[in-house]
DNA sequence: TGATTGGATGGAAGCGGTTCCACGAGGGGG
DNA sequence: CCCCCTCGTGGAACCGCTTCCATCCAATCA
């Protein structure tokens, strides 16, 4: 490997010289410089980017920090990252968290090794927080709300209830939720949200929530599980909210599968609208995922560049997009009604806020 | 930010003996350990991994560079590398080329900042590789063939071959071949050797290769236009084979937007069997995409071990997975057979190779 | 008891850059 | 004519770590 040094010895100057050639910077007499660059040419000369990390601070690197981020959701939020990155002469580096105590791990780790982070639906904790900070490493997240640093959301309980209310609208009562279980990869998840709105929804039209129509199981492929236990289940629902396109599609094969049809036997509603759903024909709610990994981004440069973005709390659209997997329940499908459920739980029924 | 100095002082030690604590190295008595470790502690000392990656030489990260990263087919081959460097120990960094200058730059810029390099359907060419080999970093290719390191490919111009035969035996004569542009990106691309096994195929069965069937577009999405050149083509083809999912779905979409019906009108054949295929019910040529990462990841963690690996040449196999895109021509819709047909071009009719 | 040995330890050198400081030469102004 | 400033430049210090070498001390052996 050549080295500065060498370079310097060859074109007879100094390291401080060959470095002011290479960066561009202060007063270099033209003679010196071409001297310079012909050496480097001839040597096929490369800065050595660690040296040159440790020295100026600065790794010219930003870390992406995701769980699974081969996951279509993340990989479409990621398409609207790369191409910008990619122009401003940062380094994109993954870090791709799979297991809780990598989470940790890693948002200590990335001290030191990037300038900027950029967290999908993952969140730092406060003490996390304080050392990144110190550190000078500013953080955007996306797809999780924060209150000391910026982020790049959807309403993601308006989200759950628009699902929910969809269903209700054509008719079904017994509506079941599947969702993530709150593991520590994600701390307080989307889909805990989503559930919320979900919640709200049956609230507001006075269906009483039935606890065993909420299943969370871990892992978005395993909800094909999920599918078999509320076929399973004495009164199985007319429908069921996924908290994520991930896990619809799971159920979905899960129901075929099983000899069910969709939306005849159940309704589907999935969340997120990656590309596989409009291929499948799922009806789900629709979040801009792309663009979110580019806002995200543009967030994360503007810091990076120095400008203030502490305050920026950027929120975008949901849309219901309804497509071939609902449909009103079947006559007699949606079974004894009510057994247990006297009046609306706990909340007013109040109309839906408009969105 | 701590420094190993600091806790060294700290701890009333040497920044030798601290070091040696946190490697885990040497002896170090027991008092000692204990208490370096509890100043480490206190402090929340993290090492800095610039500093080390200087010192050692070694960065504990490895670089994955692949074209166009957010494409299905390259996501499917990340899924199966993702896990094993997780589990390695290795950073995973990802180099994302999406313009043909950025190759060059990619290949020189990897040096010093990775261990190991993972090259997808990207090849350094002569110079690079001996810069890499130089600097000590092992390079393992996959969906790129090389005779001098480690690759992990298919067989693309036999799975050219497989899925014309499947349109030919089906009955078409009429065949048009859908591509990427062979840009400086890719080099010689999967796209040119697919295309390569269409034209053995079509020459095997005495079909003439019409150039004006050989349509090329660069970037994936656009193989929608050449949908449009197909069907406006004064006798348009009545099967088309596209060079990858990716194009022969963008193909897809254009054809419904054109009001014309697969495969009555037109039969396709993509390749690679990505995850959307199944969902679009494409025709495709399945390659082990997951498979290929996972064992690019095997290899290069293996050099990486020191272990010589450099005689691997792993071919993967390729399957037709026949789904709802193809189907015989229409009777009469293939039209004017061979009218500058003559005799087969310039190849014996033999009969197909068993695969 | 004195020499020998080996384990524990401190600290300097070195990794390859950047940057600051000092210095010399040349030119312009007083 | 001298001084001062500026420009170009060399090189030392520094970034934070690892690692090697020298040192010290206590225990072992003769």
């Amino acid at each position: 490997m050549t080295t500065i040094a060498r370079v310097a010895q060859e074109a007879g100057v100094g390291v401080g010289t060959v470095s002011r050639v290479i960066n561009g910077s202060a007063s270099v007499s033209e003679a010196t410089r071409q001297r310079v660059l012909d050496v480097v040419a001839e040597l096929g000369y490369e800065p050595n980017a660690t040296a040159r990390a440790l020295s100026t601070g600065r790794t010219r690197s930003v870390g992406v920090i995701a769980p699974f981020f081969t996951r279509p959701s993340v990989i479409e939020r990621l398409r609207g990252v790369a191409p910008l990155l990619a122009n401003s002469g940062y380094q994109l580096v993954l870090f791709d968290v799979e297991r809780p105590e990598q989470r940790t791990d890693v948002f200590r780790s990335v001290i030191g090794r990037v300038d900027g982070l950029l967290s999908i639906s993952l969140a730092p904790d406060k003490a996390e927080l304080r050392r990144l900070a110190a550190a000078g490493i500013p953080v955007v997240l996306v797809d999780q709300a924060h209150d000391s640093i910026p982020t790049v959301t959807v309403d993601d309980v308006e989200g759950g209830r628009l699902a929910t209310q969809h269903l209700l609208e054509l008719g079904h009562r017994w509506i079941a939720f599947a969702g993530d279980t709150v593991d520590g990869v994600h701390g307080a998840s989307a889909s805990s949200r989503r559930c919320l709105g979900y919640q709200r929804a049956l609230d507001e039209a006075g269906v009483p929530v039935r606890p065993d129509l909420v299943k969370l199981r871990p892992h978005g492929r395993e909800a094909a599980g999920i599918a078999c236990d509320l076929i399973a289940l004495a009164s199985p629902p007319t429908a069921v909210f996924a908290a994520s396109d991930l896990q619809a599609l799971a159920m979905l094969d899960a129901l075929e599968a099983l000899g069910k049809r969709v939306p005849d036997d159940l309704s589907v509603v999935g969340f997120d609208d990656v590309e596989l759903a409009r291929y499948a024909g799922l009806t789900t709610v629709a979040q801009p995922l792309e663009d979110s990994g580019t806002r995200g981004a543009e967030l994360l440069l503007s810091a990076l560049e120095g400008e203030d973005v502490l305050q920026a709390r950027q929120r975008l659209s949901l849309e219901l997009v309804v497509r071939g997997t609902t449909a009103p329940p079947r006559e007699g499908g949606r079974g004894r009604e009510d057994d247990g459920a006297k009046t609306a739980t706990n909340g007013m029924i109040t109309q839906s806020s408009p969105t």
